[in-house]
RNA sequence: GGCUUUCUAGCUCAAUGGUAGAGCAGCUGACUCUUAAUCAGUAGGUUUCGGGUUCGAGUCCCGAGGGAGCCA
């Protein structure tokens, strides 16, 4: 008994896994050659010489992304890591039998070819194919040329294809890397040291947040994930390493959207000897720089406001305190009652949770109706002591610290201390703020203030938000390769 | 967590409560400088899942799941 073979022209995976068949049984195992590439795509189009065709030779590789077939020859586009290029393959140049094994490609295979350079009419250089070769079978089809992928919650799961087909989304993340290797430069320019710190604590310390927990076995203790690099990196100031920075990911276990992912990285830095002061000057540098580096300008278009953002001018300074009584038109609103606050929040259409102490309501006002608005880049300076139990207090006004937070976009991008070193006056802040939880007081880090940290400024600078910021673009999710989604049940791969 | 919205072919999208369609991709064929190549032909669906209303549901209702946005 014969079976009637099943029409599978219209699925495109079993058609593509009876070529791999096909391959396989010819004795060609598509997933086993190897090449030896001489260029990469940029690379070889900056290769040729103007004016003189087939003089040099090079060898690429990469996937097949567009199929232009003209009979007997064919335009195709291979796409790597540093974009397409074009290859021309002639019937009779490669030959009868390797042509025809070329018709037999599939877009998304990947494949080596080896040719001469040339320009075609139209003014693009291309590849004179003389052979080429299988690398990898694909056996799923890339989704459509023109349109892309729109389905954001396909771009997330299966980013490789997003970055295959989206150029937008390929240019944005690989800016991504352009940036933390941009900031590395700058900073050990000026001689600060890389370090890695702990990301298992058994204190998650440093930041008001809610850490997720988890468990050692061997050791039979719970530890956190850090949310936050700060108490770590000044036990490094402590231990006579003057300058240090990291680059790392903190973990808060609260809500996702737009702007928070579980997961997100963050810059500290801490230089002994500086201040606040001395981080105003070092992170204006270090963002034109960046700027100037990785989009070639000083200004960007910040897209929800319409404005331009320009990081070449002077940029503002101004007092927290400032700030508030400019918004609430109130010059005496920091000796005010608390039920006064609360009255004037409300009035200003700002929900007000009943438990809040009198510098949240104040600082409510702050995040809802003030940092939105700063899109140029401001320096929000001397914030309340409340805000902050790691800096140092102001001499002038004791209810102020000796902080700032820079504003740009509307987004808080890097906050920045003269930081605490005094261990006494730290011990009371923390405690304070633990409210009677003793344990989550990091006695080791007090006990390493006791030794003596020099004064020193430092800041933390959120790297996904500024991602944000120089890409243009209002959610995170854009400038992370794998944000963080609810589990689905994935398509199973098949075992045919 | 709440509200709003969305889920249709591999992908991008259509379809008054009345026979589920198009473009790209696929398949067959033509074409030796194409640029979303072109031309001719052809196949492709558990409309996310489970219930319900109805003579009849992709469409209306209820529930579940995933995504997005707003709020917390």
């Amino acid at each position: 008994m014969s079976e009637i073979p099943a029409d599978i022209s219209h699925d495109q995976h079993a058609v593509r896994r009876q070529k791999l068949a096909d391959l396989r049984a010819s004795g060609t195992d598509p997933f086993r050659a190897e090449i030896k590439t001489t260029h990469f795509s940029g690379e070889a189009l900056k290769a040729y010489v103007d004016g003189q065709d087939n003089a040099v030779a090079v060898t690429v590789a990469g996937r097949l992304v567009t199929i232009r077939d003209m009979g007997k020859s064919q335009f195709v586009k291979v796409l790597d890591q540093e974009g397409e290029i074009q290859l021309y393959i002639k019937k009779d140049v490669v030959g009868d039998d390797a042509y025809a094994g070329f018709k037999k490609l599939d877009l998304g295979d990947i494949i080596g070819a080896k040719g001469t350079l040339f320009k075609t009419k139209t003014g693009e250089v291309t590849v004179r194919v003389e052979s080429f070769v299988l690398l990898s079978k694909a056996l799923r089809p890339l989704p459509e040329k023109w349109h892309g992928l729109a389905d954001s919650e396909q771009v997330y799961r299966q980013r490789y294809l997003d970055l295959v087909v989206n150029r937008e989304s390929r240019s944005r993340l690989l800016m991504r890397s352009r940036v933390v290797s941009s900031i590395r430069r700058f900073l050990e320019d000026r001689k600060f040291v890389e370090v890695e710190t702990p990301i298992l604590q058994s204190v998650a310390g440093g930041a008001a947040a809610k850490p997720f927990s988890t468990h050692h076995n061997a050791l039979g203790v719970d530890f956190f994930l850090r949310i936050s690099l700060e108490l770590y990196l000044k036990r490094m100031l402590v231990g006579g390493l003057d300058r240090v920075f990291e680059i790392g990911r903190n973990f808060r276990n609260e809500g996702i959207s737009r702007k928070h992912n579980p997961e997100f990285t963050m810059l500290e830095l801490y230089q002994a000897y500086s201040d606040h002061r001395g981080m105003m000057v070092l992170i204006k540098e270090m963002l034109t720089t960046l700027c100037r580096d990785v989009l070639g300008t000083d200004k960007i278009l910040h897209p929800s406001s319409g404005q331009t953002i320009d990081f070449g001018g002077p940029w503002r300074e101004v007092s927290y305190k400032d700030l508030i009584r400019a918004e609430t038109g109130d010059p005496d609103w920091f000796t005010r009652s608390k039920a006064e606050h609360v009255a004037a929040a409300e009035k200003l259409g700002l929900k007000v949770e009943a438990g809040w102490e009198d510098f949240e309501v104040t600082n409510e006002i702050f995040s809802k109706k003030i940092e939105p608005f700063l899109i140029q880049p401001t320096f929000v300076l001397y914030l309340p002591k409340e805000l902050c139990p790691l800096a140092k207090i102001n001499r002038d006004d004791p209810s102020t610290l000796d902080v700032f937070e820079l504003c740009i976009g509307g987004m808080e991008v890097a906050p920045a201390y003269s930081e605490q070193n005094d261990p006494d006056v730290q011990r009371e802040m923390f405690e304070r703020q633990a409210g009677g939880e003793p344990q989550s007081v990091d006695q080791d880090f007090l006990l390493a203030l006791e030794h003596g940290m020099p004064p020193a400024g430092g800041m933390g600078v959120g790297i996904d938000r500024l991602c944000m910021l120089l890409a243009g673009t209002e959610s995170i999710r854009d400038v992370i390769l794998f944000p963080q989604l609810r589990p689905a049940e994935t398509k199973a791969a098949d075992g045919a």
